[in-house]
DNA sequence: CCTGTTTTTAACCAAACGGTTAAACCCTAT
DNA sequence: ATAGGGTTTAACCGTTTGGTTAAAAACAGG
């Protein structure tokens, strides 16, 4: 029983698959995820995999949308919330940043898995409702109107924002390789990053 | 014959297998790809496949190291070229945007496909040389002591606009959501990044 | 303690996969 | 023309994969 939305309580079977699943599914992705891999991850039989979730699809399903339920309100709370547009930049890299670095897999799985199979996700995935905009571009403009901050598109700054927060982190190695860092220096230079996108973005607002 | 390092003439079977190859690993990746799939776009006998190419490791490797042969230059000139300062940093944003624009499949390859096969990446295809960021970092000191710009970590400012450009492409169906446009909307958002990214980057380097 | 139900397992299945083989085909040089 | 090389193909092979099944085990209520 229990088989319909949320995961039911902790320690039961169901659970453990649903964790296994969502380790695997959030490193290999959809194609490079194995059925037997998670059941031997869950520690048990594989058949049960099909006996809570029928089919690979249904539990890559299950996966992709509590990820994606999780992952979403982090991006609309940069763009709803009422704060002080000042201090909920602040807040939303400190924030932004803190989350990404303690899950560096999610943004990557959520951007390749789109990539690979974009109706999977458009059709049954993707939450129905957008983020509302409004409340952010307003900000925006009278900060602009009030002569506090430089004339700047609302949307390109939010995206400049997120852009600076996410991508060193996914694109780790990559970074390590432009900037000819080792495994010690990358890390230090990730933590630098909270400071000094905030700086970068705050000196790109300024008159 | 031609069996050594790049691809024979034009037109050639081995050059069909390698366009085929190429394509269907860039969008799916070393897991989804498939040696029939790539057989049947190439429009030739799967065993041929292996008649060139031994392997499908082998395959992904020639194919692999192609795409990072093109990449890595292409990033290496932001950190090593001896243009002016600011004129670099334009004419690197509008010349990377519109590099990626043309293949926004292969930022994500790398990035992903990395994250999946650290070891095959680190030890068989990436270049061994790293690119020499020495003449970046003192042209940026220089243009601080010199108070033409704001006190900046030169690595960070190479990483924000690395960021700023290739992100928004990668993560466009993410960034849809984010924003609410459609796809002729986002086409166009797209668009302005040249123009927008050069304008932040300036003004957050303003003294 | 028995009985019916749910949960778990080992064994199995068909399809898809990467890879091989042997024969057919196609050149070109003698 | 023909012998010998490289090239291409259909058929095949062993393994892996997602998925099924039938029976065993664990559990529940009476």
């Amino acid at each position: 029983m229990a088989k319909k939305e949320d995961q039911p309580q902790a320690d039961s079977t169901e659970q453990k698959i649903f964790d296994a699943a969502h380790e695997v599914f959030l490193q290999k992705g959809m194609d490079g995820a194995k059925m037997q891999e998670i059941a031997d991850l869950a520690g048990i039989n594989k058949a049960l995999l099909h006996y809570y979730y029928r089919s690979k699809e249904k539990l890559y399903e299950a996966v992709a949308r509590a990820i994606i339920g999780h992952a979403a309100p982090v991006i609309s709370q940069l763009i709803e919330s009422e704060l002080p547009l000042e201090e909920k930049i602040r807040h939303f890299i400190d924030f932004y940043i803190g989350v990404i670095s303690r899950n560096p897999f999610i943004p990557l799985f959520i951007i390749s898995e789109i990539n690979k199979h974009p109706e999977r996700f458009i059709e049954t995935i993707l939450p129905k409702e957008l983020p509302k905009p409004q409340v952010f571009m307003r900000q925006v403009e009278e900060e602009i109107a009030a002569g506090r901050i430089r004339e700047i598109h609302p949307k390109h700054l939010i995206i400049n924002i997120i852009s600076m927060c996410i991508f060193p982190f996914i694109a780790k190695p990559m970074a390590r390789f432009a900037l000819g860092l080792n495994s010690a220096e990358m890390k230090l230079f990730l933590e630098e990053r909270r400071d000094q996108v905030t700086e970068f973005v705050l000196a790109a607002l300024r008159p």
